[in-house]
RNA sequence: GGGGGUGUACUCAAGUAGUCAACGAGGGCAGACUGUAAAUCUGCUGGCCAUCGGCCUACGUAGGUGCAAAUCCUACCGCCCCCA
């Protein structure tokens, strides 16, 4: 790779900087700067193979790291193969199964091939950090968990979720407890003797019902792992003498750990920028909070955009646009004044036209028209094997059985666009049936 | 190490011997409504067979008492708090 020019151009950087990024340390300045030396930049986004599929959120720094290859940069896509081996630290008894070597290596292989979708192959580099986290030994453990303090770790927005809170009687008002790791001063203001406490906010001393104290999400205890996650992730900057990384507003913490060992160990300023979220700015929900709910890149084109129109609500169509498109934010202004319902259909058809072709967007957008717009069936249906009605729901609709009686029963089923609330009705070949508001089979 | 708590379905959380497949809330699913959605209202929300109904498996794990256990007893495990 010589040759190969950086763009400077300050619009274009302006761009970069503000579309899809919340947030640039050490400053949004010294990243331009640093942009326009003019220098290549190695930049990376670390991702965790702990499922098989990339999701819509993904998209939005690897759509940053297509940027920056339009730049002249070099993005660089760290696969969490060791991370993810080690599985997920918080689990309750039922600690979460450790992902096995297959698995990682399945779920690197799908995500990669979806990432190609998004980056040319060839065009990143990729890196495991196992060919450096596992070669690690503890006292290059403890050496390195020596830069990083209990205080800063608990800093962290996750873990302070995860301590205690507790209401005042008197005025009501919410405090945290520090009765998990405070200070001396603290300890004493929070607990005196005989389970009484000194409220922060009214002065007045009150007994610490246990009903008063809660906590926002769950309670979970802060496992040591926990710790070492940021601490590892940290290690990769390091190993891997970046110069920059990308990911979620929410990895903020992680990945200023990483800025700050790379600065104490190499000497060498790490800029760190934050994509915005997929959130709601208003209810401060998540787009999807369900698992069914997530727009997959590996989604057919048919679900990709049923999906689409079904869980992005009004309010967010401009930022997805933003975030996980490419259009020019002036073609985003523009649309934006039309209907709900069109807009929505052209972000739908978009993210298809992305991840497939501009054929199957179009085939994409017709069908839902037709199904949903019209009513009328769609145009291809899955066959099945016909038999009483209970067992082709059963079958087409991956539902147990007691499940599949009770959609009858709520008259979700439809043979031939009537509803049909007998479950042991047989059917013919050629039905039609519909199985809830949009899965159609046809009996064979 | 000592003492005090606690462990319930996807999550939170009631229930302390039979009326418990388990209140309630959130979530999810379905129906009505609608522009897909959101909001609202209604129903459902362990599995199997079955259109009354029946059976099986489940309240941290393993045993025990008893006609009968999520509920009582014992041991174990996990977690939390306090004192060290």
């Amino acid at each position: 790779m010589f040759g190969s020019k950086t763009v400077t151009d300050e619009q274009k950087i302006e761009e970069l900087l503000t579309r899809r990024i919340e947030a640039v340390f050490p400053s949004k300045e010294e990243a331009e700067k640093r942009f326009k030396e003019g220098k290549e930049l190695r930049v990376y986004l670390g991702i965790d193979p702990t499922g098989p599929h990339l999701h819509l959120g993904h998209t939005i720094p690897l759509l940053f790291l297509k940027q920056l290859l339009e730049l002249g940069h070099k993005p660089v896509l760290l696969i969490g193969d060791f991370t993810a081996r080690i599985g997920d630290p918080t689990g309750k008894e039922t600690a979460r199964k450790s992902l096995t070597e297959k698995e990682v290596k399945n779920n690197m292989i799908n995500y990669l091939g979806q990432v190609y979708k998004i980056l040319p192959k060839g065009s990143f580099e990729v890196k495991y950090n196992g060919s450096w986290l596992s070669k690690m030994s503890f006292q290059d453990l403890v050496e390195l968990a020596s830069h990083v303090t209990v205080q800063q770790m608990l800093q962290r927005e996750m873990f302070q979720r995860r301590l205690w809170k507790w209401k005042c009687p008197n005025c009501k008002k919410v405090s945290h407890s520090q009765i998990q790791f405070g200070t001396q001063e603290a300890y004493d203001t929070a607990m005196m003797q005989d389970n009484s406490t000194k409220c922060s906010h009214c002065g007045q001393i009150v007994p610490l019902e246990k009903k008063a104290i809660f906590s926002e999400t769950e309670l979970r205890p802060i496992g040591l792992n926990e710790f070492l996650y940021p601490l590892m992730q940290g290690y990769d900057s390091v190993a891997m003498k970046i110069d920059g990384e990308v990911g979620g507003n929410d990895q903020t913490f992680n990945m200023l750990v990483g800025r700050d060992l790379e600065k104490k160990l190499l000497n060498k300023d790490k800029l760190v920028f934050a994509t915005k979220l997929l959130v709601n700015a208003e209810s401060g929900k998540k787009m999807s909070k369900t698992e069914g709910g997530l727009i997959s890149l590996s989604d057919s084109p048919q679900d990709m955009f049923g999906k689409t129109m079904k869980t992005v609500p009004d309010e967010m169509i401009e930022l997805v646009f933003r975030l996980c498109t490419e259009k020019p934010t002036e073609w985003i202004e523009d649309k934006k004044r039309s209907e709900p319902y069109d807009f929505k259909k052209e972000l739908a058809s978009e993210l298809v036209r992305m991840y497939y072709d501009e054929k199957e967007a179009v085939k994409a957008w017709q069908e839902w028209d037709r199904v949903f717009s019209r009513g009328e069936l769609p145009s291809e249906m899955e066959e099945v094997e016909g038999g009483r009605l209970v067992d082709v729901v059963e079958a087409s609709g991956g539902v147990s059985s007691t499940q599949a009686k009770r959609l009858i029963d709520q008259g979700a089923v439809r043979i031939n666009d009537e509803v049909v609330k007998e479950w042991d009705r047989q059917t013919n070949k050629g039905d039609v049936l519909q199985i809830g508001p949009k899965k159609f089979v046809r009996v064979k």
